[in-house]
DNA sequence: CAAACATATTGATAAATCTCGATATATAAA
DNA sequence: TTTATATATCGAGATTTATCAATATGTTTG
């Protein structure tokens, strides 16, 4: 979560896409956090399912960025 | 937590202690919570230990308050 | 001091979570 | 249309968490 705050402080550029509109791509959030593949495109869909992060899918990827909207509503739960 | 907030909105009086003002006992929390009494007393220390409740004894009663202090460092830090 | 009461600690078990490798599916490239 | 690449799903083991009953400790009261 943190680091899609600042995608292009913590990733490298997509090759593909020129930007990170759409937030970032499965296999850099792997890598960054060191984890198994499986684990993560699990732990990135459940975090989608359950409103935290917005998946698009651009060809055979997908980006994964925040979603400011259910973040603020549960950070304001927690408040 | 969210009880605490508001001690006489959700716990009866206490017997000895004419006020609320270092928090409510074990016991009030335990039979709320309908949880063990080994497992609240558990609870209440660790979320001592690590700063988000205070606890005071008078006699033979603990007793338990928000630490207002820590809680938004906290939530801060979630924000 | 002994009995009673409030809270704390210990030891145990069931359930949940973390994490992985293997495998499946979807999409693009050759 | 086969192959390569990216992501998703499944099944399983190890670790952690939730929770309890039993027991211990601390404190007051008779």
């Amino acid at each position: 979560m943190e680091w899609l705050k600042e995608p292009e402080r913590h990733f490298p550029p997509h090759e593909t896409l020129k930007h990170f509109n759409d937030g970032v791509c499965v296999t850099y959030i792997q890598e960054k956090a060191g984890l198994s593949q499986s684990t993560i495109s699990t732990y990135l869909t459940n975090m989608e399912k359950c409103g935290l992060l917005i998946s698009t899918r651009h060809g055979k990827w997908s980006y994964l960025k925040r979603n400011e909207k259910t973040i603020k509503e549960f950070t304001d739960f927690l408040t």
